[in-house]
DNA sequence: TATTGTTATACTCTATAACTATA
DNA sequence: TATAGTTATAGAGTATAACAATA
C-alpha cells in the first residue's frame, strides 16, 4: 500500500453526484423556485400560469383536459379554476351539462401574455447559456426519457 | 390567405411543450416516483436512502452536513435521522456537545448496500438508453445549469 | 456571535374517496 | 358504464420561528 495518497478524500457529495436522477431533481427544484418568484408579481403560481397558457392555446378546452395536459388531478383542478374565475382571468360556459368550456377574459388575455413573457425571460435567464439547438436536443432527450418511464410504468 | 391548411391545429400541449423547465420538472416527477417504488421494499424513502449513502461515503459526518449535502433543512433532518436510529440503521455519537457524528450500524451497512444496488438498477432502467458518455454529459450540463441558477440567486 | 440539534407549526402539493350529474 | 366536476380530507415535503446548548 502506497503511503502517498494522490486522490482527495472522498467527499460525501460523491455518494449522489454521479446519479442522473439526483441532478434532474435538484435542477427541477431551483427552476420551479425561480419560476415561482418570476411569476409572483402577477400573483400566479406556475400551475395557474400554465393553465392560462393552455387555455390560450386552445380556447374552449375543458378543465379536465387542462389537468391531463399538465398532470394535475381533476380534484385539484377545481379550486385552481375556481380561483382564476374569481379573479376574472377566465370564464366558463356550459357545453353539454357536464362539460364546461374555458375561455380567457380580456384581463386574462393580458395576464396570459404577461405570463408568457415572464416565462420566456425566465427560460432565457436560466438556459440561455445553451444554444437553441442544444436546448432542443435536451428537450427531445427529456421527452424521450419521460415517455420511456411512463410506458414502462403502465406495462 | 390560403384555403388549404397544412399545419395541424395547435394542440394545447404546444403551450408548454417547448419549455425546457416543463420537461425537467415532468421528468423529475416520474423519476422520483420510480425511485420511491424501487426503494419501497427496503422501507426507505429517497431522502432516507440518500442519507445512508452520504453517511456511508463519509462516516462520522454530522446530520447538518448531510442536510446541506442533500438540500434538507436541519429542522427536517431531525425526525429523519431519528427514524433511521429507531430502525437501527445508523447510530450517533457525541463529538463536542453540540455536534454528533453519524455512523452506519451493521444492519445499516447492509441496507445501504442494497439501496446502492437498487438505485443503480433504477438508473440503468430509466437512463440505460443513453450511453455512458451521454449520461456524463447530461450530468455535467445539469450541474452547470444548477450552479448558474444558484449563484444568480445569491447575487 | 454563529452553529448544532430539537420541537412545534404552517403551508403547499399531491392523492384518495365519495358524491352528483350527465353522456 | 364511463366521464366531468365537486368536495372533503389525508399525507408528504418543505418552510419558518423559537429555543437550548455549545463553540
Amino acid at each position: 500500500m502506497p503511503k502517498l495518497r494522490v486522490a482527495a478524500p472522498p467527499a460525501q457529495k460523491d455518494a449522489v453526484d454521479n446519479l442522473l436522477g439526483y441532478h434532474i431533481r435538484r435542477l427541477s427544484v431551483v427552476v420551479m423556485s425561480d419560476l415561482a418568484n418570476a411569476l409572483a408579481p402577477l400573483r400566479l403560481k406556475p400551475a395557474e400560469a400554465s393553465t392560462l397558457l393552455v387555455i390560450a392555446a386552445k380556447p374552449g378546452t375543458s378543465q379536465s383536459e387542462v389537468g391531463r395536459c399538465l398532470g394535475i388531478l381533476r380534484a385539484n383542478m377545481a379550486p385552481l379554476i375556481g380561483n382564476l374565475i374569481k379573479r376574472n382571468l377566465i370564464e366558463r360556459e356550459r357545453v353539454d351539462g357536464r362539460s364546461q368550456s374555458l375561455h380567457l377574459t380580456k384581463v386574462g388575455k393580458v395576464t396570459a401574455h404577461d405570463a408568457q413573457r415572464i416565462i420566456r425571460e425566465h427560460e432565457a435567464r436560466l438556459f440561455g447559456t445553451l444554444s437553441a439547438g442544444a436546448q432542443q436536443r435536451m428537450i427531445a432527450t427529456l421527452r424521450d426519457l419521460w415517455q420511456r418511464v411512463n410506458t414502462e410504468d403502465s406495462a
